[in-house]
DNA sequence: TCCCGTTATGCAATCGATTGCGATACCAGG
DNA sequence: CCTGGTATCGCAATCGATTGCATAACGGGA
């Protein structure tokens, strides 16, 4: 089908050994210049493309990369694998992607898959707090954990600074006035749930302010859990003026609530998300949430995993932490002047 | 590393060739079921893993498929990746996921280095009606295109019977006494955009409606795009009450416009969208749309190359068309009274 | 002139699974 | 007892690129 080494060889008149060092740049300086230009020639007429499953086979490298999403129609994730996509095919790597849907069974089995494929590494956005299958992965494979981190195993990631995050939300809010702030968190198996409490914790106590009983976790990350959720948070504790919710998806729940009480947001209740997925600016209201550099995330992430294949020896473990910034929208006023003190 | 067929062969003291049959079932019958079954026992016990890149070698057959997407932050593909995904997996096959961005050079490229990856067959989104690199790439792969079908080469293919998502739309709008209807039509160069531009046409006059001036075409998916042409169109045309759009893009932008025009969607112009991506029900105002079963067109179209991979003399062109449905939401309703004639 | 070092290239093994072909053994029928 | 057939299995080549080692050529210095 396609031409290879021998045939190159056959053309110029040199042995397929000679030609494999000439279009390899790591050993094109072993060969004579002119003998170079006339293989990457005949290469190039005879349109010439290494077989990577040969090559791969006498290397045991793939030069493929496992990416596993918890979920793919989370329009979160979208971004971080363009940025992946983009830095690994720069370097000449394939990323092969997978969809957990959230499911540590349907995890480990498509981590085992993709095992068997003989990816070169693994870069996760599934990770929980307590993962046992990072410990044992990260023994065999170099891996980047993105979004999520570990804290059974001390991981390389590419993540957010969740304590400004949320610190940005708690002052835009209170700058606003509002003085009644409530969590809705994350799952707290998610450090990313976990992390945005604690922040949130902090962040309103160095505010003066305490929040007793206005934090409720959900145990998934969907619009309906959280809508539940902050049903029952407002419910208890009607003066609550503003919510900040662990992401996008959650401070929509909550939106959907807080309309399912038949009062309104932001006149009765601000809400302030995390993330910006795409379209939260047409959502009603247009949300004000914490935005995460998508694409910064996964191309940083590509990129350790990158540096990480090169420089085996290396056991320093780089932790990145990218700075998230506050877009404010129509979810967020001012409170009501006869609910203020 | 990993256990290979010789370590087996070793521990059960036979030939490697004989553990490669027995472990696969195609040649299994070919071994006495008494070692087929020690030599199963041995290759879980040593959790023995083939290596594809040295069965790919000698049978030049990746197990692997090309999917190549426009983009992947529209929320419409992630829905077929995944149907994708599931149907690939099942049968032993891995996607390998790239994204064009609507650019034909990028495409080219993406198409050309899977090529190198020898992917066993292709699955495009990025179709256009008169697409050069598709003949070219059919004479060399199995390839099933999916959304969008081509016009310059018969492919197989699996999309939508736009007619009558189209008619849904009209016969919806027309119910509720709309009379003065109009349509921002996607980019000619996508058969997704012609086809609904024809389906529109028709759908109209079957209702003894006319069109003339009532169609604008944008030159991209984009919702800028939209917000511009839907201005145009509701300024030159001030008795439209309302739009059918080619794609939710599109329908955000025309509601975009609506609202750029000081009037309301849908009070003053009702807007229908076109394939319901996620969060099209939270938008403001929750978007009527024609919804397109964006599972089913990966999983059928993952079967159909599959189906071709197996069965390689087979000349018959299948093309697949899926039935959308109609999702009435709060962006359209009856024109207001005052308007009729 | 001889020797040695450098440069350029050839040789052959290797990665691990697959598969056509040949060899062996065993059984039944003549 | 011999023969043809079948069930099992081994042998070895093969896929295409990589790479350690050997070889050859060549030039300069003693």
């Amino acid at each position: 089908m396609s031409a290879t080494l021998k045939d190159i060889a056959k053309k110029v008149g040199i042995h397929p050994a000679t030609v494999s060092r000439a279009l390899n740049p790591r050993t094109a300086h072993l060969v004579n210049p002119t003998t170079v230009a006339k293989v990457k020639k005949a290469a190039a007429a005879m349109n010439y493309l290494p077989n990577p499953m040969a090559a791969g086979l006498r290397t045991s490298r793939s030069h493929t990369i496992g990416v596993v999403i918890p979920d793919l129609n989370n329009p979160l994730f979208p971004g971080m694998v363009r940025g992946i996509q983009d830095t690994l095919g720069r370097a000449g790597y394939t990323p092969l992607l997978v969809n957990t849907d959230n499911d540590p069974d349907v995890e480990s089995h498509l981590v085992a898959s993709l095992s068997a494929r003989r990816v070169d590494g693994f870069i996760l956005a599934t990770a929980r707090r307590d993962h046992p299958l990072l410990a044992q992965l990260s023994e065999k494979f170099p891996i980047v954990l993105i979004n999520r981190v570990s804290e059974s195993v001390q991981l390389p990631s590419v993540a957010v600074d969740e304590q400004h995050g949320i610190r940005l939300a708690v002052e835009h809010l209170y700058g606003l006035g509002h003085r009644e702030i409530a969590h809705i968190a994350g799952p707290t198996w998610s450090s990313t749930g976990h992390e945005r409490s604690q922040a949130f914790t902090r962040s309103m106590k160095d505010h003066g302010l305490v929040t007793a009983k206005r934090i409720s976790a959900v145990t998934s990350w969907s619009i309906e859990a959280a809508n539940e959720c902050a049903t029952r948070l407002i419910k208890s504790d009607p003066a609550i003026t503003a919510i900040v919710a662990a992401n996008d998806q959650l401070a929509l729940g909550s939106i959907a609530a807080i309309k399912g009480m038949k009062r309104r947001c932001p006149r009765d209740v601000s809400v302030v998300g995390y993330n910006d997925m795409p379209f939260m600016d047409i959502v009603d209201p247009p949300l004000t949430c914490v935005r995460i550099p998508q694409d910064d995330i996964g191309s940083e992430a590509a990129r350790l995993l990158l540096s990480m294949l090169v420089e085996e020896g290396s056991t320093s473990v780089k932790q990145v932490r990218l700075t998230p910034e506050l877009i404010v929208r129509s979810s967020t006023t001012h409170p009501r002047v006869e609910r203020l003190q």
